[in-house]
DNA sequence: CTGAAAGCGCTTACAG
DNA sequence: CTGAAAGCGCTTACAG
């Protein structure tokens, strides 16, 4: 631990140094449009003491203020979890960084009273505004104070208020997925979805129907499971489809994991993926994704965008399209890799 | 997003509802010692009017009082990355929250550029201390504007400064992971081990030599590999090894991915784990170890402790033991689960 | 083209 | 037992 509290230089002692009035220092510095019409010299001369004196503006009073924080809360009930917390972080971060942002994040492992305690924390602190997340796709009750500033719920929605959420496209997401698989001329689809009271799992029913009928292929309750996305549920559930009566030539898996699960009951069963079984997963975690054999067509949750898109909607002051009480959602991409080819013979 | 901006009340206007000072009000609010000559009524008229004004101090008025933030800056080159950042940031936020403190997050992709900036942001934000860290173990050399606050280097460390550093007991880990192979029985052992030039993978290789050398098992050079971390690199050697002659009853493999690689390796040869092979893991990341068949037994990165651990040495005024320029190592514990058994026949 | 002055909302000696 | 007043370091009308 290095120190060196040295107090540091004021605006005062820069104004002093340049010869010139904090005023002046303060239009310079903060390239005021009014700091147009000081001379040329002048604003060097600031910019010298500013050099000189290695001064840095201090953030508390500026803004106490102007009564802003520049800072964006992100609350959210898991932050340990792989696939989420990390990406959306970053791509909140990444948005608020361009607008001079900085995130503060907060980790109420799902307890409403550290809930309503980080908002009242973050809320001590003057932020812009309060990104509130969610691990899992799910509805959402945030507590009264959170109304107290402006906010966006991430990878949540929650019905009858005013806030903008952004959550990943499910439903589209399902579509995709069933879709690869029908174009590569798969008419027997297995689905082993997540736990069928989520939003995620209903939407990618919808999803999976929806492709299912757009492509003349009828819908057969028999091939659709529920999972609880840990591998040996995938496992267990490809393996009672695939020994079924009539199998699937296909597997869309709603978790990689589950997919992973689903390619050790295809190599037990001593077939092969994807000549016998072609496989789709959900998630994009690269570790399973990526490096399983072989690398897994999957669809990407968007976590990155989800937390830039949030950051987004907080600072703009015209949200884009849409106003209030809209729920954004974006896109998951599919990737591809080599876990599809037709259906054998 | 909903708003409210109805500018919020300030000390004074309490101040006044509850016919005292402003002085008094701060005094009860901030719990001063000397609030304790203050009479019951009155502290209880302050509560009130606290209370009906829905009163919260103002932070950075209080900060530009008392040159303090009560914030902590969490400056790391990756956070995206699973086993890492989650339960680090989750770490630091934990020990922060105790002392009131709040945690801004930065993620610098390794740039210098970005380091520098993000240490300017934090700092001008008067943070009361900087975490610094790296996503895998090794050393670093910080900015010299880190110099300018407290800070404390989590998971990496720089040499010739005079930062405390925090990073995980790898050679001990090393050790461990041996000792259970050894006291299973084994005496031929594999170790998969990382890029050979990382920290880690020098400290683990001392730690399974150190092991092996206790219990009077000669060291065989031909029984180390050094993979890339991922699975089809763990596949690969694990495949050699056990074709090999005389070929190891046990592998350590450096990461948990590399070990799934192994256990595909294992199930390729007919053989079963851990009847005929046993296989101890690193990392301890659940969806690989916790889900894999047979659950795999593994060394935990202490991710959680880095991060409070840091966070503790950034707020304690004098750190239990060491100083600065201290090293401090943090266990990495085993989780035993069902993938070692003692040697075939 | 530049400066003097007020004020953001707190805390903290100091006084009584 | 409680209050008046200064001051933390900025920004921003206002004036000239």
């Amino acid at each position: 631990m290095a120190s060196e509290k040295s107090s540091r230089p004021t605006m005062a002692q820069v104004a002093k140094l340049a010869g010139v009035s904090p005023t002046t220092v303060s239009l310079v510095i903060n390239d005021d449009p009014r700091a147009k019409s000081i001379s040329e010299p002048t604003r060097d001369r600031v910019a010298a003491a500013v050099r000189s004196l290695g001064y840095r503006p201090n953030h508390a009073a500026r803004g106490l203020r102007t009564q802003k924080s520049e800072t964006l809360g992100f609350i959210t009930d898991e932050i340990a979890t792989a696939p989420f917390a990390g990406d959306t972080i970053r791509g909140a971060q990444d948005y608020s960084w361009k607008r001079n942002h900085l995130l503060t994040v907060l980790n109420t492992g799902g307890d409403p009273a550290m809930e309503e305690a980080s908002i009242e924390m973050v809320l001590g602190r003057q932020v812009d505004g309060i990104i509130f997340g969610a691990m899992y796709t799910r509805e959402v009750s945030p507590p009264r104070s959170l109304e107290r500033t402006r906010a966006v719920l991430l990878n949540c929605y929650a019905p009858g208020t005013s806030y903008i959420s952004v959550i990943p496209a499910e439903k589209e997401g399902g579509r995709t997925a069933t879709q690869i698989l029908l174009d590569a001329g798969h008419r027997r689809i297995g689905f082993i979805n997540g736990l069928s009271t989520t939003y995620a799992a209903k939407e990618r029913l919808k999803g999976y129907r929806q492709a299912l009928r757009d492509n003349g292929v009828s819908y057969e309750p028999r091939l659709v499971r529920n999972g609880n996305y840990h591998s040996d549920s995938g496992h267990l559930h490809a393996r009672e489809l695939l020994t079924g009566e009539d199998p699937p030539t296909a597997l869309f898996c709603s978790s990689d994991r589950m997919a992973v699960g689903a390619y050790y009951a295809v190599m037990e069963l001593g077939l092969s993926i994807p000549r016998d079984v072609s496989v789709v997963g959900y998630d994009n975690q690269l570790e399973l994704a990526a490096y399983a054999s072989p690398p897994m067509t999957t669809i990407q949750l968007p976590h990155y965008e989800l937390g830039y898109t949030a950051a987004r909607y907080l600072l703009e002051d015209a949200p884009s399209n849409g106003s209030a009480g809209t729920v954004h959602e974006i896109e998951c991409p599919a990737v591809i890799r080599d876990s599809v080819g037709p259906p054998p013979n």
